[in-house]
DNA sequence: GGGATGTTTCGGGGCGGCCCGAAACGTGCC
DNA sequence: GGCACGTTTCGGGCCGCCCCGAAACATCCC
């Protein structure tokens, strides 16, 4: 692919809005887009096969839905790097200065990866379940019977088998250690943003963890954030 | 400015070309430029324009040409992050593989800034200058007598007073000190040059000292490069 | 099976903009 | 002044593609 052909993807005010609308990570549907970025279903339909042939975003289909994601954290940077160009008039620039640190910053300690826990938190998070024995590493990374148990009590419905593995290590890049990914990763992040234990700093995918849940981190797990 | 309107300026091979071609930090005469890339001097016209009013180029002005250059050390990121990862299909992404990290390494010892040399090269040299009593700080930046007795010693023409400043103190990004531009600067990049102290490593703006260079930098300015 | 919902394919209207050539403009040189 | 050269402005041809609506398809649920 060209240069003209990437920049070209996103020379387009809808698929441009797509992207920046994907920028955190989370999966969206085609028709959710589309209502977001105020085009037709078939429109989005067209554009989001674009930018999947492209390699900026990943798909994954479930039943009749299609579910779109940023393809990984390089495009994440691209669009990111883009738009706060963009956006500022100037510099992106490499070194970066205090805004630019204070984000990654951020980002390194608490953050999405696409739908689950990324940074300090999410490693530590899935630290603290292995150590505990919710997870086991034994034969591939499994749920154990107690961790079943665990997860009732905390009423996180632990998903059911579907075309999503369930839990999935995922490689951390500012940590360069495994977190939870997979079905259940989603589960896990769903759940603390739904009791605000976290809550999104900005429209990026940096997280702040609220007093609330550095007393739940701690207390389920043991685990210090923040 | 929009995302997609930044995205926009590079979506067109004409464009895309330009500012690949610009890249190394180089300026070229608008002219140059529609040779290089195929275009007709009123087209390449019209997209430099158009370039330069989205501020991804600069220009100079200096008689009936028209000198162009990427506008700055932020662009020349944006424009070869967007390259590598059209090129590689997949990742530039900010921690950086081994072969990322090699070209910043060799980035940060030598590489041109615009006409110039930057990095601990050109820091160096600049820092010499000043040592030796070539340059003088103390009112503004200027050359000495003596400075222009070593240059035409050294039979590097002392750029004429034009509309470029002679000397100008240029921010290097990596070293965090000044580092010397202006029309001596371009005109000691170009001796390096013509000379062969100094050569390119691939299309971008990493430098190589050669055997002959070293020997030159250091018989010349007691400078220790490479 | 039948209906509701989400998605894709297809055809066509319409706009934007890329590019060129011709002519005008500015500058430098003889 | 007159010529050469580099650049810019303007008009116009032409292609690409963005977007929509209608219809077809796929899936899920009752």
């Amino acid at each position: 692919m060209s240069l003209a052909q990437l920049a070209g993807l996103l020379a387009e005010p809808t698929r441009a809005a797509i992207c920046l609308a994907l920028i955190d990570g989370r999966s969206w549907t085609a028709g959710e887009l589309a209502r977001y970025v105020g085009v037709a279903p078939s429109t989005a339909s067209e554009q989001l096969t674009r930018l999947i042939e492209g390699g900026l975003l990943a798909e994954e289909r479930q039943g009749r839905h299609r579910y779109v994601r940023i393809a990984g954290p390089a495009v994440a940077t691209l669009v990111e790097d883009l738009a706060s160009f963009a956006e500022g008039g100037t510099a992106p620039a490499r070194p970066g200065g205090l805004r630019e640190a204070t984000r990654r910053g951020a980002e390194a300690r608490a953050r999405t990866c696409y739908d689950h826990l990324a940074g300090q938190l999410g490693v530590a998070v899935t630290e603290a379940l292995l150590c505990r024995g919710l997870l086991s590493e034994e034969d591939g990374l499994t749920v154990t019977e107690s961790g079943r148990g665990w997860l009732a009590e905390q009423r996180i419905d632990l998903p059911a088998r579907g075309s999503r593995p369930v839990v999935r290590n995922c490689l951390d890049w500012t940590e360069r250690r495994n977190h939870l990914g997979g079905a259940l990763g989603a589960a896990l992040c769903r759940a603390a943003f739904d009791r605000s234990w976290v809550e999104r700093i900005g429209t990026g995918r940096a997280l702040r963890v609220t007093p609330a849940g550095q007393q739940a981190f701690h207390d389920l797990l043991g685990v210090r954030a923040g």
